[in-house]
DNA sequence: CGCATTTGACCAGCGC
DNA sequence: GCGCTGGTCAAATGCG
């Protein structure tokens, strides 16, 4: 029962966390390089979510969706972790062809399907709520009836690979584990998180890679109904709603970031081409790839940086995102030795 | 004492 | 129908 995973973010900062599900407006849909359309102006530390965040159809990519907050556990602190590594070009693929197991190359419903996403795109047409969700979840609970006629509809799910020593990264929100489950190919078990906040039924899953085990691949399901209850370091936040994104923002950072830009690191020959148009970057020291590697319908987000540990000074925070080391193409294909 | 984690059991979906 | 696997529940346990 090969699953194929959501769409897998990579990055070397553990923050991952918060972000999630939602459709990417197909108007963005664009096969190279992406801006996000978020300002910064990053000085306290952190990004923000301060304004809308874009998002692909990336070779049919859809149904996507990145919770601006996704910029700022790129350059929020990670907990105790270990000096953060880049991770090299082809580790990227193959992490991404694990998490994106047997997918459907030229499917374009990719909704962040996983397991129950032959279903859950069944039914999709008929969104849902989160309340509808935590319904079922309480009926669950009552009877036990779990994925039945109502086959639970689950939303759109983002993956993210961290290079962390830490399984359960630290993203500013409370998490109860629920569960834990050996998995199949893997030596690593998986954890099964949600998020403690009452009414709210986000949902992350949390394994290491057995590709490897410097990775933690964490999968978000579900977008948070509340502000983030934590603001390690000050550096997390969520999108505001007015993003239209449906997060709630309690970012304690600067919500004017400066312009992300993010290129989508195409599947083919396009690849290093695609790596080495840094003017794409307005801020050459930060960037974010998407790889399509195995399976074009599952990007994977590439942090080229390195995690930048939290400072004490705010602007320092800052710079963990500014400051962050871009790592040429070239040598993603040739990993350096630390 | 309250909350989080652990862990075995249970259930549903899927492939054969 | 059966077995495998993923996902969840919930009692037991641990911890602050």
């Amino acid at each position: 029962m090969e699953k194929k995973e959501d769409q897998v973010i990579k990055t070397d900062n553990p923050m991952a966390n918060s972000m999630f599900s939602e459709p990417i407006p197909t108007s963005f849909a664009s096969s190279g390089i992406f801006d996000m359309p978020c300002e910064l102006e990053g000085e306290k530390g952190g990004v923000g979510g301060g304004g809308s965040l874009g998002f692909v159809d990336m070779l049919g990519i859809q149904d996507y969706f990145c919770n601006p907050s996704l910029f700022d556990m790129f350059q929020t602190p990670m907990p105790p972790p270990p000096p953060q590594q880049l991770i090299p070009s082809p580790s990227v693929q193959e992490l991404s062809e694990v998490v994106n197991t047997p997918a459907t190359p030229n499917s374009l419903s990719v909704s962040s399907s996983s397991a129950e996403a032959g279903n859950d795109e069944k039914e999709s047409k008929t969104t849902v709520e989160g309340e509808e969700e935590q319904d079922q979840e309480k009926t669950k609970k009552q009877l036990k009836p779990k994925k039945k006629s109502n086959k639970r509809e689950r939303e759109p799910r983002f993956a993210f690979m961290t290079r962390s020593e830490v399984d359960h990264l630290d993203d500013g929100y409370r998490w109860r584990k629920y569960g834990q489950k050996a998995v199949k190919n893997s030596p690593f078990p998986r954890s099964y998180y949600r998020c403690t906040t009452a009414a709210c039924g986000v949902k992350k899953r949390v394994e290491r890679s057995s590709d490897d085990p410097t990775i933690v691949v964490t999968t978000y399901e579900g977008t948070h109904t509340h502000p983030c209850p934590v603001t390690p370091r000050g550096s997390i936040g969520i999108m505001p709603e007015s993003t239209g994104f449906g997060g709630i923002g309690t970012s304690s950072f600067n919500l004017n970031p400066p312009p992300r830009h993010y290129y989508y690191q195409q599947q083919h020959h396009q690849q290093q081409q695609q790596q080495q148009q840094q003017p794409y970057f307005h801020n050459p020291t930060t960037s974010l790839s998407f790889s399509t590697t195995t399976n074009p319908t599952f990007p994977t987000f590439v942090q080229e940086r390195p995690f930048c540990p939290p400072s004490s000074s705010s602007s320092l925070m800052d710079h963990g995102l500014l400051q962050d080391i871009i790592v040429p193409s070239h040598m993603w294909k040739e990993p350096k030795e630390e």
